[in-house]
DNA sequence: TAACAATTAACAATCATTGCTAATTAGCAT
DNA sequence: ATGCTAATTAGCAATGATTGTTAATTGTTA
């Protein structure tokens, strides 16, 4: 995703107003890697701006994911994730926090019984327990 | 899944009964390699057995899956899909006809940019066009 | 055959998401 | 600077998949 002054000018263009709401969510969602969902983005958009809606946040993710500024993913927490990462990568989920870390991979995996299918995109979703949950459990 | 017969047994080991209803949907499970959804297995089931409740569908889809004779998967089509492979594999979805087929990797993807987690299960879901919905394409 | 599990109908409830309306506010092109 | 119009908001309703609930009925199996 592009900063938020980049933002604010893609919108201009494309004919969408720059509110204060989407500048703020440009900043919220910039360089942010926690794959938030609509709803902690509402939250962490309300801490800063009393009053913003929910309906505002749904409206601004769509927005920018028709741009491809965004790109949604569903990693089995229930609710869509937006990620401001748009290149190639994949998902590890931690099964103890539910965290969603970012992951590249080297060599593409070769298949085997798909004879007959032109493959357009892939996404892997790993699960297991991130660094901090190995340690707490450890320590219990 | 084991076959109607082994789950008959099972199911009575289990201290659960073996009613037509669960029967019918052990044959309609047994070898799908169509990962159904509850709508579609009830679907299914009506045309044998009218009167058969999507309740009841779900129930026995959730036993089944409890004891591990089914797995569930999501791949982005709105409702979950219910495999009897639980073997280890992926899937591919195709963007036109919606099919869902299984794909075997020859090689663990490696991965990096994952230092700190360990990997307990990986999902890779593939999308792209099937043959068939290839074919439609080129002859349009 | 009796105990009790399962099914069913008929709902309600959940949760994430989208849709809708009308009133109000405010961005920005000219 | 102003007006056109988009955006926001509140306040709902609706969706669709899934789970919960209740009570009446049926069916399974020890
Ligand atoms: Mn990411
Ligand atoms: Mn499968
Ligand atoms: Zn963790
Ligand atoms: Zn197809």
């Amino acid at each position: 995703m592009r900063s938020p002054e980049e933002l604010t000018v893609a919108f201009r263009s494309a004919g969408l107003k720059v509110t204060p709401q989407r500048q703020l969510l440009f900043r919220l969602l910039h360089d942010n890697s926690s794959h938030p969902t609509a709803d902690s983005l509402h939250s962490a958009a309300t801490a800063v701006m009393p009053g913003i809606s929910l309906r505002t946040v749904y409206q601004t993710l769509t927005d920018l994911t028709q741009m491809g500024e965004l790109q949604s993913i569903e990693v089995g927490s229930g609710s869509l994730r937006f990620d401001p990462n748009v290149s190639d990568h994949h998902h590890a989920v931690c099964d103890g926090c539910g965290d969603v870390h970012d992951v590249y991979i080297t060599k593409a995996p070769v298949l085997r019984g798909l004879d007959d299918f032109s493959v357009s995109d892939a996404h892997i979703v790993y699960r297991g327990q991130c660094g901090a949950c190995s340690a707490l459990v450890a320590t219990k």
